[in-house]
DNA sequence: TTGTAGGCGTTATCAG
DNA sequence: CTGATAACGCCTACAA
């Protein structure tokens, strides 16, 4: 058995009450009396019972991170910034992998509520209404990371993903492209799905192309899916790809390399993350870069301010992203 | 604030123990009060507190998960592994990155044994002797997934690392290659520095290839590191190379191409670990298949039988490897 | 400066 | 079958 405070008490002939006070100073205690609690915990190997603090001061420094995946290729990063500020801060993270699976989804938050966390980081592309609910109802604050709700009730932290697009097809047309394909996420995704979809037709817009449906077509992110949709686009014969994700474009561009063609000699393709499979793969690619460890750390900044009820100059946190020019679009890049 | 069992208990009509009862069904209780029991939970929207339960049953149902860096390669798949295996069982986990910093350690498994976790995943190259004992001293039984203690003290899931890089090495040899490189891990891991090269050591002698030490150059598993060796091993024109990862394996291939040679044509390499980067890059990767996911949920499961103290056939679990072949050694790939 | 005692929200042991 | 009540380990007025 563990030795409690009542152990340390007896051993340094004090009341519990005063070995409480050393251990959170959190009153003065005679040189004396405090060396002799020092050497009794030390003796006892006492160790604080974190579970009993908590249900008495009603906090547990403790956080849930819900994400989709960390096994995919953008939420290890952002979960790892998260983690790091948390750790700044003492606190510790629940991990949660949902799938973006409604019932994981609820069940995890209920656990998590259980569980007495302070406060929530939710990543995932849809924020379900029946999430919403419960979020909205919650007394711990949720910090969405990543994501938006529709009515932007909830404190997040993301990238512009609409001029994230906006720029990246831009630049296919500064290159001289008209026929522009582009790779989607789910169409129910507001993101993936919308948000960049919308940044692709107002550069065509401003570019004065005109939209064709034929050019777009709807992904999930996953790699085969992707490779299908690229061999639809090649129908097409588009002259450029814009894939919402960079795996999608590393599946664009193995499909388009075996049907016989070349990236970027023959067509053109920018991704989306600048995860390092963009820079990894050959030839590098082109992409947008998302600040994932940063989303993270912010959220989890936010989250502390919230949490230490300091005044909060603003609950949606825009974060600057970048276009990496690379092979993939004809960039020829400096040997290291 | 919350409902407690209390607002329930008088909301029912009954003593907090029937409550309980029926929350727990840990004894018979008349359908009717049941119901009445049920209608107040729902009214209050009670939800129980599980720090409270936790602290009475001196149960947690957490673990904790140490690993070196969620936002490496290899560890998202393992620990997605152990959140699966954990969640079907009802387990959260906390997760901690360490970066292998020693005190970083420490100071977590301090945080975790506070937070009374049930048990404690631990991964790392290295088992520091401070750690181990503490590893020992615990109440929470530890399960070390993908490492090994010197002693074998600890249950640990592992391939043979040694057997695994002898096959890698022996393919290598296989092949016709004399002159085959090394770009091993720091030398202070037992596992990516000492067994794999033992396992190279070993094929090496297989096929009657003396060992030549300017032909094993030292990583550190990090992408420019492995490229300034891979340079070096260049000198000294090997035909082969066999890096203990595939982030590695791909710095070299960089290196190899930007050198103005070519894979597989002017020199063979292989991997370990078979992340999706081997078969993402292009060339694709020769490796050994590690089972990520696999050690996690094996590890989990071995932690669960564990706490539930049922028999255990095997402290120490050996997982398959598979050499996976591609086009780094000269294989070529059927196209999808 | 230190000690006493009540309570945080549960579970579990007794009686009844 | 149900209700008091004592823990679980800690914090914190309130007293002394």
């Amino acid at each position: 058995m563990n030795a409690t405070i009542k152990d340390v008490a007896r051993e340094a002939n004090v009341s519990i009450a005063t070995v409480s006070r050393v251990l959170n100073n959190s009153a003065v205690v005679t040189d004396e009396t405090k060396q002799r609690v020092l050497d009794a915990i030390k003796k006892t190997g006492y160790k604080p019972n974190a579970l009993a603090r908590s249900l008495k001061i009603q906090k547990t420094h403790t956080i849930g991170v819900v994400i989709p995946d960390i096994s995919s290729t953008f939420y290890p990063e952002v979960v790892r910034g998260v983690e790091d500020v948390a750790n700044m801060y003492d606190y510790n993270i629940f991990l949660c992998n949902t799938d973006q699976d409604e019932n994981k989804e609820m069940n995890y938050i209920e656990i998590l509520r259980e569980k007495q966390i302070d406060g929530l980081i939710f990543m995932g592309n849809i924020i379900r209404d029946t999430i919403m609910e419960v979020f909205m109802s919650m007394k711990a604050p949720v910090v969405l990371a990543g994501t938006q709700d529709k009515e932007l009730k909830l404190p997040n932290v993301n990238i512009d993903n609409k001029k994230a697009a906006y720029d990246a097809v831009k630049y296919l047309t500064s290159l001289g492209h008209k026929k522009i394909g582009m790779i989607t996420g789910p169409k129910t995704d507001p993101i993936g799905g919308m948000l960049r979809l919308e940044g692709y037709k107002e550069a065509l817009k401003k570019a004065k192309i005109r939209y064709k449906s034929e050019l777009v077509v709807e992904g999930n992110f996953k790699v085969k899916q992707a490779y299908l949709s690229m061999l639809k686009l090649l129908e097409q014969k588009v002259d450029a790809v814009f894939a919402a994700s960079d795996e999608m474009a590393v599946a664009a561009i193995n499909a388009i390399f075996d049907s016989g063609l070349k990236v970027p000699d023959d067509i053109h393709v920018v991704g989306f993350d600048n995860t390092y499979l963009s820079y990894m793969f050959r030839p590098t690619i082109t992409t947008i870069q998302q600040p994932a460890y940063d989303i993270g750390a912010i959220s989890m900044r936010l989250m502390i301010k919230i949490l230490s009820k300091k005044p909060i100059d603003e609950l949606h946190v825009v974060l600057p992203h970048h276009l990496i020019i690379r092979e993939s679009t004809g960039y020829e890049e400096e040997k290291k």
